[in-house]
DNA sequence: ACTAATCCCGATTAAAACAGTCAACTATTC
DNA sequence: GAATAGTTGACTGTTTTAATCGGGATTAGT
């Protein structure tokens, strides 16, 4: 298992699809603006995602991806198995280029705390973070006024930050 | 939070010195040659540790790295954020280069999932790793004859498990 | 049939990270 | 003072990331 930016590209892609799958497929040219991720890049990532069975695409006008299963069924960790390279997380791959005993012993206790690792990005799903994402939007909307209004307190706040890290 | 060989190479190395460090001082070109990592790769990532604070130096003859704190005060957390770069993990790095509240959103999102992994790493310690280890090895002694034996029985291994992946 | 929207695919690239190398240096022990 | 071992910084080759480009193929709407 490798935790990139890739796979954190992926899974919030994934998020932003899964908030908006039921209004019909979505483009990735929205999903790019939205999330900024460069077009042909989620490109890449949605042609691996399709492969995988995670997201249907519908070409033509009106097109875009859907997903392929329930919210409930595509866990964080297929999502980044999907984008990520065939997961040697070994050296030599379990075939035992391992020179003796020794190296096939230290990766032997890195692969189960891969594995649980593994077992816990297995244990959230979609469904949650999108649910989530939905409630905590709906609270800011609540909260404050317009968007005009809200963006406004965002780039305050931002320069605030930015006063206390810089000095 | 990332997770690349180079935290499992510094894991492994920090096992091996946990192994070993309760009869003095370890050189890296020891664990260079057990563990067959690079010694000079071993001097980048030990470099780091040692800033850390997570291990000790002792210079000239006999010298070598000794751990700075108990084998259970060594989460394997703490080893892999010495190694990797300062964890940025977001893309504005918390200072809000964000367009507008929808990408901070998402970041947020991945931020918790982060940490969740990240707490599952800081409770996991060196020293449970070191005991798992050392017990193994003891097994293994007992187990099987001679060192010699046990080396030959492990290519055979290898061979046959090579004769059934590649075809 | 035409056009525009959209996915699809491959080649290419620039920059970063990874993994390793090298050489010169300092501190310590014998 | 010679040998051992850590310390440092610069350097290199490869892989991965992230992005770009240029072309397809498919389909909805007109």
């Amino acid at each position: 298992m490798r935790l990139t930016t890739k796979g954190r590209f992926a899974v919030t892609a994934m998020i932003d699809l899964g908030m908006r799958h039921q209004h019909g497929p979505v483009t990735l040219a929205g999903i790019s603006e939205r999330q900024r991720i460069s077009l042909s890049y989620l490109e890449q990532l949605f042609g691996r995602l399709r492969r995988q069975g995670i997201v249907d695409s519908v070409r033509g006008p009106g097109g875009g991806y859907t997903l392929a299963r329930a919210l409930d069924d595509i866990s964080v960790a297929c999502i980044i198995r999907a984008v990520d390279e065939p997961i040697d997380a070994t050296k030599c791959g379990g075939l035992g280029n391992c020179h003796d005993d020794r190296e096939c012993m230290t990766h032997d206790l890195w692969m189960g705390l891969n594995a649980h690792i593994y077992q816990y990005l297995e244990s959230v799903h979609l469904g949650e973070l999108v649910r989530k994402q939905l409630k905590k939007e709906a609270e800011e909307m609540q909260d404050g006024a317009s968007a005009t209004h809200k963006r406004g307190r965002h780039i305050v706040g931002s320069a605030e930050l930015k006063a206390v890290v810089h000095g």
